[in-house]
DNA sequence: GATGAATGAGTGTTCATTCAT
DNA sequence: AATGAATGAACACTCATTCAT
């Protein structure tokens, strides 16, 4: 089957670019390099990628897969609890808070790839991931501001709600990337999360109260 | 002497750069495309600077000055402030907030400027010059921490002070860019910070309050 | 004898290439486009053909083979025709005209493939395909123009001789490839064939005509 | 100025690049082995060339402009003419005759570049440019047709009449065609070009007496 | 002050072909 | 009969930079 050698090759391929990747960047990164590196030439990436963009992919699309996935469902699952959602009802933060943990915990699991989508990316189909998971949470949080304040649709949403919402959303995101960038494992970082996590609650609470209309 | 002509010649250079800084990125952008635009040859754009960087430099210089200016002259003013600081004093932040306005004036002054700064640095020698904004802002932040908190020395601060503090810094500089980006003019964004002053502020107790050690 | 797939395999890559080498020319066709739109590997077209030109073959050989044979036995009659050739005798024209009309059908029956042929063909070794076939034609209108000239030989062609004949051949050859690209149909490029066939008739007259020696 | 060397350099370069193209035809002709031939660097060439086609125009552009301009120029004089025509005058066809010679004079003088654009130029921009010397010339002889056959208007053409008239006008630059490759200088073809021009006449009167509505 | 010419290394990508299995 | 993997050379083209004039 040529199964062996043809799977050795692909991770050999995908170690050597994560090396270049994460070296020189993605526009920067060399396939030529890549290849001499993987002992193999370009032809054979060929065979295997696309294109450098696909190559790319290949590095860091599974972890933001999963990052994806941990969102998506969490998603899904506020909104079943939002079905029996009654005004002046509690909305729960201790599952965001769960949440994150989750996500943490991913984004050290695959500490190098996730650096490598944050700090390499430009030039390459994935330069802005990182906007889009902030768009994801932007959704998220606006149900859950508009659930607070007693709101029945999001059309009822001024401006400046939408403002702080989306600044939120983008918060939140640095704040992964804070952690992943500046903490050396999991450890710390889920330890440091917990004053974070205090910093947005207060933040959020201090955005509202400055705003004329409460 | 010339000065006309050469004045000239920098001005349209500087211009023709921008715009293709703008609109490709540093690293993708062309000299021979910036040339042709300016209706120049390479020899002439190599005359008045001395490369790539330079040129980006010349380009997004002057404003960047102008916003170190601001900070540090701030930093200065406050040292001599905290000079004559008494444990129990008050703190005051509206003079941050003072500070904070003038930037975000600046910043509108030369939106496209910035905003390229923020976007298409990467490849460039100021691609982290951000960060280096949020490092004095990070020093800033230190001792207003510490003179809140009653320490002498900044030698007092735990790991964790220090992590909260740094991460404040970042988080001024990401306001800035937040409101740079996403409102469209000087006005909007005064408006705006105003909640996002109360939610940095709200942000720091918030995160304060999640530390044990209090 | 897994003839069934085998023969199914070659006729879906003689499909696609007939596709691709009439979409791109010989030249820009490529032997990986073509195995994808057959859903078959490289290797398998390998098995079945020799390399890319063999497989240029395989889609227009057989037109060709059945051009050249329906020319090849008219040429063979010919000569046994001119076994019993006198001098002053009339020579039939009428015959070439129901060959004409024979290849004209043959080239509307194959209509993709001559036009393949005839414009697709460069690269490959059947480029000057055609060229040969005016040769083909060559020899024939050499034979008739002796007949018709009383010559018992073809040395005794004059080089104005050999030259007009030779164009001839070449117009003849201009003509099919004229009907079968600019008629939509067998039935309509019959039609235009009689103009046609005046005209290489009168031409050949005009020509004889205009030359000092008759 | 630089002046000189840059000259040379263009020389050199458009030398070797014709006997590139010439040798390998548009398409398999390599822009490295043409600078290497010239003792340049690809940049070098770029410098002087937006890309492989523009080479190739650079190489067969002016012969191909000049043979456009007799054309163009011919066809201008004739829409003069036309205008003092009254119908059962006789049509110069001297005329063109001596039209005829002037583009094989031409054809001559550039050999070996015509040769190119008629063998080889496939994949270039100036790979149908002999059609369009075709379309040129259909132009010319619809109005001789027309005013042969006292038609006051093109709209007067038949179906049958278009197509032989398209026909001759292909025809006539496959003479030009055919003389330039198959004579070894201008002197025979002009020789033979009497013949030949004795052919297109006979075989215009031969169409036109084959078509019924006569 | 500025030109015009040239460098030389580099880019990502594509190709027909081969061959062990 | 056919696969899947790999080769290795080639491709057109772009780049920032240099320098004699």
């Amino acid at each position: 089957m040529g199964n062996d050698n043809s799977k050795e090759t692909v991770e050999k391929l995908l170690q050597s670019a994560k090396k270049e990747f994460i070296e020189k960047g993605y526009m920067k990164a060399s396939l030529r390099n890549i290849c001499k590196d993987a002992g193999v030439t370009t032809g054979a990436l060929y065979f295997f990628f696309k294109d450098k963009d696909d190559l790319f992919r290949g590095v860091v699309g599974e972890p933001l897969r999963q990052l994806h996935g941990i969102l998506q469902s969490h998603m899904l699952e506020e909104m079943e609890e939002l079905k029996s959602y009654t005004p002046g009802m509690q909305v729960d933060l201790e599952n965001d808070k769960a949440v994150a943990i989750k996500v943490i915990k991913l984004l050290f699991q695959y500490k190098e790839d996730f650096e490598l989508v944050i700090t390499g990316a430009q030039g390459s189909g994935l330069e802005n991931v990182m906007d889009q998971v902030a768009d994801q949470l932007n959704i998220h949080y606006s149900t859950v501001f508009c659930a607070m304040r007693g709101y029945t649709s999001k059309k009822q949403m001024t401006k400046e709600d939408k403002f702080i919402v989306h600044w939120m959303a983008h918060d939140q995101v640095d704040i992964f990337i804070h952690l992943l960038t500046h903490c050396k494992n999991e450890k710390e970082a889920l330890r440091q999360f917990d004053a974070l996590f205090g910093y947005i609650i207060g933040g959020w609470y201090g955005a509202i109260k400055s705003m004329k209309q409460f």
